[in-house]
DNA sequence: TTATAAATTTGAAATCGTTACAAAATTACA
DNA sequence: TGTAATTTTGTAACGATTTCAAATTTATAA
């Protein structure tokens, strides 16, 4: 079966074709892009898709943790397929995201969260500028 | 010498009224504001002020470093005075940002970015529930 | 002090991302 | 095949942010 649907699957979401259309996007871009840059895309092979399904497909991906939400540019919301942890890195130049590992001491660092809470998602995010926004910077 | 001025003149920032007065409020608040909250509170001590100043000077202060910008919530930006290394938690309930100090492990690790790259800032997430919410949600 | 220039603040209008909502289309099921 | 449930769609509304030019305040020089 598809690996995209069988995605879907998992998170018990019904595999409808627009649905499954925004997972391969996200699944296959590594480019984290946002709503506008998936419906941009998505439109010129599907010209009846709605601004709207865009949003509410996120949306559930992200109530049913199929997606990762990335809120580390203040400027839009960036999505990305791949959900295994993994830290990102901002330019605040070219505004690129760029994947970064986590870095090995901090993984089994527990989060010092008050007593009761409870802890679904964690965030590492940087900023700064790339190497070749550095460069251009001189 | 008021140490709100004295903070804004470490970060070449000339201390205007109003510039004293939201750098003040984010220094004496521990409550993550958005641009609304500090508009609405602050309004009612100095009724001329405009929204378009706060936005102006909180872009400033970002600028000079002189506040944490907090994008942890997709739906607001939060303002942080306090500039010291500490991580944040989210209530998706709630939506309470709480202080959270860094895992002890954690803090020395290196940022694990291409070679090249510049880190300016970092930040570390947390979301999920809190106590109270957590307890509701049974 | 007074005149002039520079910096800052203000409010209105425009813009942009997102949400609400009801109608249309599709899919599931009896 | 008919009916109900789900999903998609497009429009309108909303809210946060930006733009921009005028008004105000502050700094500087005569």
């Amino acid at each position: 079966m598809d690996f995209v649907v069988e995605h879907l699957k998992k998170h018990g979401i019904k595999p409808s074709v627009q649905r499954v259309a925004i997972m391969r996007y996200l699944m296959e871009h590594c480019t984290h892009p946002t709503v506008d840059a998936i419906y941009c895309d998505l439109q010129a092979q599907m010209p009846t898709l709605s601004r709207t399904t865009v949003y509410n497909t996120l949306s559930l991906l992200e109530d049913r943790d199929a997606l990762s939400v990335l809120t580390i540019d203040s400027r839009n919301i960036h999505y990305d397929g791949d959900t295994r942890p993994h830290a990102h890195f901002l330019c605040r130049r070219c505004r690129c995201i760029f994947d970064v590992p986590i870095p090995p001491g901090s993984t089994d660092a527990e989060p010092a969260t008050p007593q009761g809470f409870k802890v679904e998602h964690t965030h590492l995010y940087y900023d700064g500028l790339c190497d070749r926004c550095r460069a251009k910077e001189n």
